[in-house]
DNA sequence: TGCGGCGCTGCATACGTAGTCATGGCATAG
DNA sequence: CTATGCCATGACTACGTATGCAGCGCCGCA
């Protein structure tokens, strides 16, 4: 491979000039310029990002820690945070942890010296972050945050969105209402469970605990948990899978079963991923501004990396119910309602 | 951030232990390695895979080039890419030409000195891919080939796919069949339109060419697209969509206007991406092994990198047609069915 | 006891670039 | 005409690691 060194030697200048040149440095003649760039153009000359981030000690590569790319949530916010990161001349080194564990592959990108990570995955008790964090290595949470670390976070109102979520079912009439819960560690399940009992429970709707499940925000996982649900007697006249691609499996456990949505049972998602609007679901959901969330998740940390010592600060992006066809009024819902209104609501409220 | 050298002083040895210890060199002492190990774990230190490349001129890491992160089909392919990749200790740096043209994010990988780069979404006329070949850069093309570029190729029998689809097509009785195809430029596309026309060509079985309507492999496009197609008189009755996530939007766009899939229009794909066995499509399609076709595409990177020397490779991995729900006979096709083979069929036998 | 050999360690250097400091030329002001 | 200063350029060095080569001590064999 060539060097500036041997472009130098070739235009007759020094290595230093061709390096100027390279760096768009304003004190290089023009004609000087143009003979570099003439035999850099010649010979396909490409500088060498390695040696010049030995010098600089910046790589331009930015790490993004992802849980699961099979989850059409993460490829688009993966396009949104790689583009925002090509506006300030940063690349992505993605990495899935679900080939390897969060350390390794955080270890991984910090040898590579990145310039800093994102996380959009990470869990309340990621040991990485933490770390990290403490080290003060630059890194930014999007999507979810980290119990008890201080660093630079930018998350949706997941308990604002499944509150709405909440006020919807109840509007409707629903009060068997199941929830199939993501990841456990995850700040986005917690959330998003938080804010659904908290309404629930102010309006005197209890949640049967039998009607709690986890589904790890996993397809497979939801799909066979909707089963179980739906072969419940009474089964719950509506669902609240905490993402998107669980809503996906329990419309999809429906069809199998034969049971109508939203007419015998309603879905909720969260995410409002493109396919939720398809017309093979048309998901009634929460909309999460992926777009705005990755922006700032890359501003903050492209902030951070030139200044290292402002305070760490935390945003939240409002969310928003978006109301499509998986929901509806439960079956006999008018008189169980009307009777449920005056004796517990009235009662309760 | 610490360096080799600090360790070093601190363990009091020379840096040269150190490194011979972090790569493993077995002429070190064990007490003295555990000396150096216990210091760097102290200290938390990092070596710099950085410099690391300057000296050994490897950084570990491969670029993917990946058209459209948004189509499920490449999340699938980078999973399985990544995963095998994690098995040789190389990293991916993921590049979606969506944001910037093929050729800057390939000089980009390239100033990175990556080891090689896996084209995913190369096309036919790629100048990217055929410079870096010609360059002798270590490359790989997955999933789709170039035309006049020897270098490493990895794809899927996508003729024989297609001709698979074709045959049972024409053996449910369709002879008014749509094409909805992909990017014009891109091999997959013409080889599963090239293999599809031949079949039906070679029943006597002409393509109305009004039928045939590029779709470029997206979902959008694809669903207008299909509108359009039904709003024919007569409609076809079968739609053949070069990729999975075009027959979703076809699909999709059945259900829109109220078109029963299969009763009154069948509808086949092309990938056997994980949502094609959702009970919300149950799409006959064409598989592609795509754990296979990363593996392999990995291995003859690596054994490139290691061997720049030997010929290049092609592989043509087997693809399957896969018969789920989306195909039946066309309506009154027993009728008009027989009369065509009575006629057409046997005429042209 | 002497010498060769081996095992462990350290010294010095190279990788390709960016940046610091020095140099020489030229113009302008005194 | 000289002094000052700016501008364009170049020599030199540092960045952190790996590696070739040298050194040193110890063991075994003659």
């Amino acid at each position: 491979m060539l060097t500036s060194s041997d472009i130098a030697r070739e235009a007759g200048v020094s290595q230093t000039t061709v390096s100027r040149v390279l760096n768009d440095d304003p004190r290089v003649t023009k004609e000087t310029r143009q003979r570099v760039i003439d035999v850099i153009d010649r010979h396909g000359y490409t500088p060498n990002a390695i040696a010049r981030g030995l010098v600089t000690s910046r790589t331009s590569l930015v790490g993004v820690l992802i849980s699961d790319i099979m989850n059409p949530f993460y490829p688009e916010l993966l396009e949104a945070i790689g583009s925002q990161l090509a506006a300030y001349g940063l690349r992505m080194l993605v990495a899935d942890t679900a080939s390897q564990p969060e350390e390794v592959h955080a270890r991984l990108l910090v040898e590579h010296r990145v310039d800093g990570i994102v996380f959009t995955s990470a869990l309340l008790d990621s040991q990485t972050v933490a770390s990290l964090a403490a080290r003060r290595f630059p890194i930014v949470l999007a999507n979810r945050y980290v119990d008890g670390v201080e660093c630079d976070t930018v998350t949706t109102d997941n308990g604002g969105g499944a509150k709405a979520v909440a006020e919807h079912l109840l509007e409707l009439g629903h009060e068997r209402i199941a929830v199939v819960t993501g990841n456990e560690k995850s700040s986005t399940s917690r959330d998003r469970y938080a804010g659904f009992v908290a309404v629930l429970e102010e309006a005197g709707v209890g949640l049967d605990p039998t009607l709690v499940r986890t589904g790890d925000y996993d397809y497979e996982r939801a799909h066979a948990t909707t089963v179980e649900l739906l072969e419940l007697t009474p089964p719950p006249t509506a669902i609240f899978c905490l993402n998107d691609v669980m809503a996906f499996a329990t419309l999809n456990a429906c069809r199998r079963l034969r049971v109508g949505v939203p007419e015998e049972v309603s879905v909720v998602g969260f995410d409002d991923i493109r396919a939720s609007s398809y017309e093979a679901y048309e998901l009634t959901t929460v909309r999460q501004p992926l777009g705005e969330l990755a922006r700032t998740a890359v501003d903050l940390l492209a902030e951070r990396v030139a200044a290292p010592d402002v305070p760490p600060r935390s945003l939240v992006f409002p969310s928003r119910l978006i109301r499509r066809k998986t929901t509806a009024p439960p079956r006999r819902a008018i008189r169980r309602r009307t009777v449920a209104q005056a004796d517990g609501r009235r009662a309760n409220g």
